[in-house]
Formats: structure tokens, sequence, C-alpha cells
DNA sequence: TATTGTTATACTCTATAACTATA
DNA sequence: TATAGTTATAGAGTATAACAATA
């Protein structure tokens, strides 16, 4: 597996590129891109994605939103507020728990998104036309597929499978172990 | 296109995610999970797409190598003077042009580009496991192209397509054009 | 005068710790 | 006393500007 084309090294047969090597530059390179385009709708990028998660269901706290979009609590209150002024999300204190923020989008905070989103995918399926259908097909349900995943369960990925270590350079891994 | 599943928003039609938001979050997980297998090779993440690069081939000034890794040609140098010491790559003047460093791997360097990247690819290719070997050999070849493209051509993509500025908030865009 | 590499400085982003209010 | 949210502070990472060597 993984028997994708790659550059040549030096030792005679051509290495595969990582993954990863391959997947984080393409996601620099997606969001330099959609940058202005949010920045055109009003829209930070942390902001967009507040949006997007709001809108796939209500989030109970601020914390739990968060953690769901890959943020620290705090990182996101500033974009909380903003997006609150202008109307886009509602954050109303939980009856029954009163330290609790629930979270919402606003009819307005929908349209919002919807626009965004409309010229944001406007882009990726123009980039996405230089693969074949087959190929494009096969990319969205295999990202959907690995996406889902949690980034524990990435994490522990090939935890099992035989020694991760060997050909290592000597140094102490005494505290090894992923946390 | 763009016809894969998503997570359906209030408007009745499921809405697919975007590109952006599935391959960020993937390659940050990856990094993630990845990261503490190059720390027992004595690698961070610059260091290890140093040797990824200088593998490839060499390569003659600090500034190329720190922009095909994406990186600032300032960030780098305390990467490559560590790399230097330990004996991995070679940094020498140019004879012709002693203001250039011409870079390239030793032995040794290719040694532990190797051990690194066979634990690292060890770890991707377990993770494609949870995908079909169509959707596996699909998703390398659609990685390989669209990472191929340079940052230009995917900010540029979508540019004819259209008006990307219809249904956006007002406010002045004036300077809207990307760099 | 322009360019490569380097160093020093400033800035942005993010996380940590301390605080308020609820429970 | 524990938790949600907030604020203030400190830290990591990065880029910008100034500098030395070479062309």
């Amino acid at each position: 597996m993984n028997d994708h084309g790659g550059t040549a090294g030096r030792d005679g047969a051509a290495r595969p590129r990582d993954l990863a090597a391959m997947v984080v530059p393409l996601g620099r390179a997606l969001t330099a891109a959609e940058l202005p385009v949010l920045e055109r709708h009003g829209l930070t990028m942390w902001a967009y994605s507040v949006l997007l998660r709001l809108d796939d269901e209500p989030v109970r706290t601020q914390a739990a939103l968060a953690a769901s979009i890959g943020a620290d609590k705090t990182r996101i209150i500033g974009v909380l507020d903003d997006l609150e002024e202008r109307g886009l999300i509602r954050r109303v204190p939980d009856p029954s728990d009163r330290r609790v923020r629930l979270l919402s989008l606003t009819p307005e905070g929908r349209r919002v998104r919807d626009a965004a989103q409309t010229a944001i995918q406007r882009r990726e399926d123009a980039l996405l036309t230089r693969l074949t259908a087959t190929e494009r097909k096969a990319l969205l349900s295999a990202l959907t597929k690995l996406s889902a995943l949690s980034a524990e369960e990435i994490a522990a990925a090939g935890d099992g499978e035989g020694d991760d270590r060997d050909d290592r350079d000597d140094r102490d891994d005494r505290d090894d172990r992923d946390g």
C-alpha cells in the first residue's frame, strides 16, 4: 500500500511522499486562498469555523464548541463577542445552569454562513476540476472518512503494528509514550 | 460536483463539508500524531522537512530551500545550524559565488531521514487501512496532483469563474485582489 | 547598488494562570 | 469544592528590519 507516485530519492527506488507532507501544505494553500474570500464576508477563519459548527447543531457550552473546532476555550471568546454583537449568533445563559451559555445561529448568521460557504465551495469546486470525476469522488469520500476520525484515533493508528522504534537514533526514550 | 456526504444544515438539504474544513484538521491531527515519532529520531518537523527536501535533490540557496518548504528564510537558520553540527547536512559556500551556501544531505543525514520516514509511513499506512483499496489509491493520486500545484495556482483557482463576490456583506472592497 | 545569509527586534497567535459567578 | 466563562499574563512561533559579507 501507499504505492502512489513520488519523487525519487538518491537510493534508486522512488520513495512515495508522506501523507502529511501533502496534506499539510495543501491545507496551508487552501487556507491562504480562502482567507481573502472570508474577509469579504467579514469573517475570520475562527469565526467561520464557529458558524459552520453551530449551523451543524447548537452547542451547549463554549468549551465544547472550542474543543470541537480545535481551539482553546479562551481563544474563541473574542470571536463569540464579535459574532454576538453583529447578531450572527445567540449566546444565552442556560436557565437550568446559569454558568452555561447556549450557543446557536441566528437567521442572519445562517445567511452569512451560507453566503461565505457558497463562495468558498465555488473556489474549491474549481480547484477540484483538476481531478478526474473518479478521483474527485474518491478523494472526498476518503477525506470524509479520515476527518471523521478523532485526533486520538489518528494518534493511536499503528501503535500495535510491530515496532515503531527500530532504526531510531540512540537517545534516551524513557518518556516516549504519547500523552 | 462536490457531491460527497456531509452533515445536514438546518435548511433541509445536506451541505457538503468544505474541502479545507476536512484537510486542515486532518493535517493537524497527522502532525500531532507524528511529532512524537520524529522526536524519537531527534528531529523537529522543520528539520524533517529539510531532510526530505534535500534528499529530493540538493538546493543551492537557503532562501530557496526555505521557500520550497513553506518557511521564512530566517526561520530555518537555526535548524540548518543544528543539522550541520550533527553531520546530517552539508552547507558549503559556492566557490563561484561565496554568498551562496550549497545544501545537501550527508550519508548519515540520508540514514536518519530514511529511518524517520519509514516510521512515519508505517503509521500512515496503518491509518490508510481504514479506507478501501480503491479509495486509498485515488486519495493518494488526487493528493499528489493537488499538492503538485503551487500556492499561487491554488489561490488563483476559480478566479475567472463568475462572481466570487455576490451574496457578500456590504463592506469596502477596494483593495481586494490577492497579493 | 543588489543579493545571501545572519542577527536583533517586534509582532501575532496561543496557552497558562488567576479571578468571578454560579452550582 | 468544582465547573463555565472571563481576563490578564506569559510564552512560542514567526516575520520584519537592520547588518555584514560578497558580488
